[in-house]
DNA sequence: CTTCTTCTGAATCGTTTGCTCCATAAAAGG
DNA sequence: CCTTTTATGGAGCAAACGATTCAGAAGAAG
């Protein structure tokens, strides 16, 4: 199994024997998932990659051992920022303080100055699979039901424990959330300011919570 | 200019001299929207085209120019119909209409059972464009913004004629709508059903109400 | 009928694609 | 020192790509 070699060397790297890598791994990986978010996964060639990350096409391949494998690397990078804003906003003891970090920080996510093209890579990059080793569009679904499933969770813990009301509709809420963080990606992909999502994450907040505040018995 | 040869050609065929097409030019077109869909533009060949449409490369090229030429027909006819959407919407009387048909109708189009995977066509197009003549990008970004301005000028309006609060934020209102619906069209992606986009919508719709009533004078 | 115009199918062109091979370079182990 | 191990750079392969060409087919106009 060739891939196993591929995944073994973490970014941790200790010293080993043979000659030592002439460029930074992690570095690479984001510069690529970059890459891949504007042009696509089929949009992007390995001429592509090696121009843009500086390395030769057999630096890449020993590197990475196909296109594939360092798209699905990329985009499992990237899914695992966006699966820590969830596990750390429902982590949050009151659930006006979840949706708060859950809006807030996505704001900052999708529009975060490092990155010249803003918005969730996971959005774009799912559509353009192609043949792929990952089935993107199943990790994507997977890795946005995981994220979901988490805030619905902690929203019926929410009404089990008398934090809202007992007739609420966890699922109607998780929802509504869900469509505004995903919206929030969309926006910031087409160019929206962070000013401009910053305010929609505050009236969104500000909306919920007076439901919340309407359901509380 | 060979190009508006193609252009000319609408879907309300005139009898011409020459052979008849040996197929259906519209129908085409929607077929290929959704391979272009589901594919991205580099993702989808000449030849994956042809074969899912049924016609050969000589009649593709005659009809549409080129590949580009066919994405960019594909394209447009879609974005037309979001277009409409919004026009439809914003054309209604009182301002909770307005917001119940856009995301009403919006959900029914994300979820048409016609289409194998719903979901708005053009936000997973306008990524991968790579050396099309149509920039899809900001074609893309320009449809939305028509779309937005055309919501935000409604929403001022209500604002002037005193059915909202003359204080109200229409930028912060508009901005939460137009996150909610693309919101709704990523879920719809994802694999949401009609159902629970439904449910979303008509929460949403309800807040949303709820806070104009509460900013009415 | 003939002529004119347009569409179709197959073959194919030149380019780009993802990827491999191999000689060489640079470190560590003995 | 020499051997082993890994990385680099460049040349290049087989396949797929977008696009073109051309002979023939099929209807409209005269």
């Amino acid at each position: 199994m060739k891939q196993a070699l591929y995944n073994a060397r973490v970014s941790q790297q200790q010293r080993t024997r043979g000659r030592p890598r002439a460029f930074d791994r992690d570095r690479a990986v984001l510069d690529a998932a970059r890459l891949f978010w504007r042009r696509g996964y089929s949009g992007t060639s390995t001429r592509d990659l090696t121009a843009a990350l500086g390395l030769s096409t057999s630096s890449l391949y020993a590197a990475f051992g196909s296109k594939a494998g360092l798209f699905e690397e990329a985009v499992r990078t990237y899914a695992e920022r966006y699966r820590e804003i969830y596990r750390q906003a429902v982590a949050e003891k009151d659930l006006r303080t979840v949706i708060d970090r859950l809006l807030i920080d996505s704001v900052h996510e999708f529009t975060r100055p490092s990155d010249v093209h803003p918005g969730c890579l996971l959005s774009s990059a799912a559509m353009t699979d192609s043949t792929s080793t990952l089935d993107t569009s199943a990790y994507y679904a997977e890795l946005h039901g995981w994220n979901e499933r988490a805030l619905l969770a902690r929203i019926e813990r929410a009404v089990q424990d008398g934090e809202l009301a007992a007739g609420t509709d966890a699922a109607a809420l998780t929802g509504l959330v869900q469509s505004v963080v995903h919206g929030l990606s969309v926006r910031a992909n087409l160019g929206a300011t962070h000013e401009d999502l910053m305010a929609t994450a505050r009236l969104a907040h500000e909306l919920l919570c007076r439901h919340l505040t309407a359901s509380t018995p």
